[in-house]
RNA sequence: CGCGGGGUGGAGCAGUUGGUAGCUCGUCGGGCUCAUAACCCGAAGGUCAUAGGUUCAAAUCCUAUCCCCGCAA
């Protein structure tokens, strides 16, 4: 069986590798082109492009998927049994689609119909969901929207989207491993989405992150979880752009201004929330590299009284 | 060559008219206390990122390199 794998961050490394160590016949990988970021504007491979080098699978970068009549043929060259696709980036035509034998199967990062889109571990523990997981679908023409073949959910706790990001990666890959044969052999099942339970999960962006300690000490930890670590929850202290890590809710009501802060020491700086408050263990400022508070107080001051994400 | 901040005892920081380094926490020892994460006394611990250069003398000035971080992408 020939496969193509589409994919492009680190999210859709681990299926790649599972289909390449498990002996399937990769024939290609097809990702984004690689990009300058980060400081000093380095061009930069993408993961699953790293990944595919180490097992010598050749690589695809068309800069774009419609109307791209030399990248159709290439890939029809291939003579794809399946294509795998995770976390591409790009939405696929429908002649790429219905090109492959066996169809074009999704990992999708949560338990559809609920969560289309971009970011649908980011908003799942946004939102405070006690549990989430892995779709495994045929691809459709809109966004999320094809048939799903098997689900895997798991409890999403206090863990951060980083670690959720991690986990469901594995989870994804495993399911694929596991359904490969059925969708090899057409016997894997297929139900179709139920749209009146749809809901979409957008980009969250470095905006989404700032925090509004007007809300409750129980959302504000939720989205301090769910940017952690990427992009990361934010406010102002004096001027100055402070990240939050960590955040525990605390149940005590404080009668301040949402934001002042009420203490620090080595266990942490509590703050006001509209609701409740909540107590951060970790954070970072400008400059700086992420640190506990018990770190952090040991050779700077924070002052009492001061209201965050003020001036 | 995208902009900028930073690398100083285990940790977080101070230290620009250049003169062999200081603070807070921690650690170890002792003391006080019914007791303590509290308090008191004492001790250990630093090639000041790396390599050169200027100088009688450099953490501090100059040059190159490595690493970390924020913004922007």
């Amino acid at each position: 069986m020939r496969i193509v794998y589409m994919g492009t961050p680190d999210f859709a490394v681990p299926a790649l590798e599972a289909l390449a160590k498990s002996g399937h016949d990769v024939v290609a990988v097809v990702t984004q082109p690689d990009k300058a970021r980060d400081r000093g504007k380095k061009v930069q491979f993408t993961p699953v492009k790293a990944k595919a080098l180490e097992y010598d699978i050749p690589v695809l970068q068309p800069e774009k998927v419609k109307h791209n009549e030399e990248f159709y043929r290439t890939l029809a060259e291939l003579k794809p049994d399946l294509i795998v696709v995770a976390a591409y980036g790009k939405i696929l035509p429908v002649s790429v689609l219905e090109l492959p034998k066996y169809g074009c199967v999704n990992i999708h990062a949560s338990l559809l119909p609920k969560y289309r889109g971009a970011a649908p571990i980011h908003r799942a523990i946004i939102n405070g969901d006690p549990v989430t997981g892995v779709t495994l679908m045929y691809m459709a023409e809109g966004m999320d929207t094809g048939d799903m073949i098997v689900k895997a959910e798991t409890k999403i706790g206090t863990k951060t989207v980083e670690e959720m990001h991690e986990e469901l990666a594995e989870l994804g890959a495993s399911l694929l491993m596991d359904t490969l044969p059925q969708l090899l052999d057409g016997t894997a099942p297929r139900q179709a989405q139920e749209e009146s339970l749809a809901t979409y999960a957008p980009m969250v962006f470095k905006q989404d992150g700032v925090l509004d300690f007007a809300k409750s000490a129980e959302q504000l930890c939720c989205l301090v979880r769910g940017m952690n670590s990427w992009p990361g929850a934010s406010t102002t202290y004096r001027g100055q752009v402070v990240k939050v890590w960590e955040a525990q809710p605390l149940p005590q009501e404080t009668g301040k201004a949402p934001g002042t802060i009420l203490s620090v020491d080595k266990t942490g700086l509590k703050v006001a929330c509209g609701e409740g408050a909540i107590n951060i263990t970790k954070l970072q400022f400008p400059g700086k590299r992420a640190m506990a508070v018990s770190d952090y107080i040991k050779g700077n001051t924070v002052d009492t009284g001061v209201i965050l994400g003020g001036n």
